[in-house]
RNA sequence: GUCUCCAUCGUCUAGUGGUUAGGACACCGGGUUUUCAUCCCGGCAACGGGGGUUCAAUUCCCCCUGGAGAUGCCA
């Protein structure tokens, strides 16, 4: 039996990291299988569902390049693979378990149930959930309440006695006394649309999956969905529960320990490929040794066997990491392209990209290329040549064990040098500025420094003289000179 | 509270009934260097605790502890 195995997203928000893991496993899994792949939507939270969610599933999916056999629109023999759009299937079903007496209509209303749980929370009961009131109302109850047009619920009769197991491929069997399950939970909604574990189990048996891969999260539910195969005479897919990610607290990831959204990494300048390979490596490994897969890398080698079982922390550092060496990896003519949106939504390039943008572009690319950690790094890193710099410190000038007139006297010096010789070679400015730093007894340094933020503004920058030939000669020299001045101003005012 | 799951350096992990418990990130040193970064070299750092089983447990079993998740007309 080939592999069928799906990703089915409920549209509720930005794909964040943790969903994208699931599906990144679903599909290395159907890959190296030579499975099918399989994308679902699960819109029934009418009130949560949005079109923005699913254009965000979309997107993030072509971005990282992963491509489905099946769903959710076309190349299905099960329809569109949207629940919102199947809801009569499962009202179908749900009446099947009524009449089978597997389930039941419950009338109960919002309002008791909320009572119903304040109750519980204050008497600190050990009876939590639904109460059952209705699981056995006469059929004339029913009928009545039918007639009146109550807005009902279908709610599945679970079982008081005994107890349910699934065998999981990562945990192995998985057991629960049907009494801790949750009592007779609700299965299609007083909307009419059917909640997550009736639909669910409905599509996965319908579209023949083999294997649910699915977060740890759902372990809690998995008796209850056997239930559910068991109510409908079906046999169970396998399952296989994958460790969540967690945040740096240990908790499960969320917004408060920083971006989880795959689109914020997206326009912070993540690269796919450095997610995917990052992502893929929290809960999954190959061997002792090796840290760098390809998307071909993972469909070929994926395998269920080296899933950890433990939970791991999302390390941002980590994926900087990742990232900068994915980054290093472009040729310059693709880093180049992949900066150019970054350097033209910051205004340092027009729309329409001239000659001599392009040409300067290309210039800079060595420069910063292996000093990115991710791509929107290169608007600070090259703000100095699209912008004026204006440094109001004058201490910027001034490194470690050195004084401001000092700094001052070595620009000076180093000004009617770089005035003199601009467009000669590196070295024989060089040389010229090293011997300054001796004359004035400075260490090199001493010397490059005030240079560096006379034209770059700042004491980090790439290095000195390619900047100062990225801006141009008649630029830095211009910018020497004000600082020239300026400092001049602040010693004689000490 | 109850139920379920989990447990190797700070983090991601490899690993075995007998190993100097390996790698990567981070961190800290050192080298290269005009700053930063890259690159190279080096260092720090782990089998949660207690019982068993065994000639021998990090490895197998049990308990404890710790952590997480679930307890919704959300998924």
């Amino acid at each position: 039996m080939s592999v069928r195995v799906r990703y089915a997203p409920s549209p509720t928000g930005l794909q964040h990291i943790g969903g994208v893991r699931t599906a990144l496993f679903n599909y290395f899994f159907a890959r190296a299988n030579g499975g099918s792949f399989i994308l679902r939507i699960e819109d029934t939270d009418r009130e949560r569902s949005t079109d923005e969610s699913i254009q965000d599933l979309y997107d993030t999916l072509e971005w990282l390049g992963v491509d489905w056999d099946e769903g959710p629109v076309v190349g299905g023999d099960f329809g569109p693979y949207i629940q919102s759009e199947r809801s009569d299937l499962y009202a179908k079903y749900a009446q099947k378990l009524i009449d089978d007496g597997k389930a039941y209509r419950c009338f109960c209303t919002p309002e008791r149930l909320d009572q119903l749980r304040k109750e519980q929370d204050a008497a600190k009961s050990k009876e939590k959930g639904y109460d059952r009131h209705c699981r056995n109302l006469s059929d004339e109850d029913v009928a009545q309440k039918l007639a009146e047009g109550a807005p009902f619920v279908v709610r599945l009769k679970v079982p008081r006695d005994g107890k349910t197991s699934f065998d999981d491929v990562l945990m192995g069997t998985i057991t629960r006394k049907n009494k801790d399950v949750n009592p007779d939970p609700v299965l299609l909604k007083s909307d009419g649309f059917p909640t997550y574990h009736l639909a669910n189990v409905i599509d996965d048996h319908m579209m023949g999956i083999t294997h649910i891969m699915r977060a740890q999260e759902w372990i809690p539910s998995g008796p209850l969905h056997i239930l559910l195969y068991e109510a409908f005479g079906w046999t169970p897919p396998l399952y296989c529960h994958l460790p969540m990610v967690m945040g740096k607290d240990g908790q499960k990831l969320s917004k408060r320990h920083g971006s989880t959204a795959v689109k914020d990494f997206r326009e912070k300048g993540y690269l796919p490929e450095a997610l995917m390979n990052y992502v893929s490596m929290v809960g999954w490994s190959y061997d002792d040794k090796r840290e760098f897969f390809t998307k071909d890398d993972f469909c070929e080698l994926f395998t269920l066997e080296k899933i950890n079982k433990a939970p791991g922390v999302f390390d941002y550092k980590k994926l900087e990491w990742y990232n900068g060496m994915y980054i290093r990896e472009k040729s310059d003519e693709e880093l180049a392209s992949l900066l150019l949106p970054y350097l033209q939504a910051e205004g340092f390039i027009s729309s329409e990209v001239r000659d001599e943008e392009k040409e300067m572009l290309s210039s800079i690319i060595p420069l910063v290329k292996e000093r990115l950690k991710v791509l929107s790094d290169v608007i600070p890193m090259t703000r100095f040549l699209y912008e004026e710099v204006s440094v109001e410190d004058a201490q910027s000038f001034v490194p470690k064990k050195q004084t401001l007139e000092q700094s001052a006297r070595a620009l000076e010096r180093a000004y009617a040098i770089l005035r003199e010789d601009a467009g000669k070679d590196d070295e024989l400015i060089e040389e010229k500025l090293v011997e300054v730093s001796k004359e004035l007894d400075l260490k090199v340094n001493g010397v490059f420094m005030p240079i560096r933020v006379a034209v770059t503004g700042s004491q980090v920058s790439p290095p000195l003289f390619d900047s100062i030939r990225a801006l141009g000669w008649e630029k830095a020299l211009q910018r020497i000179e004000n600082s020239v001045n300026m400092l001049k101003n602040e010693v004689d005012h000490e």
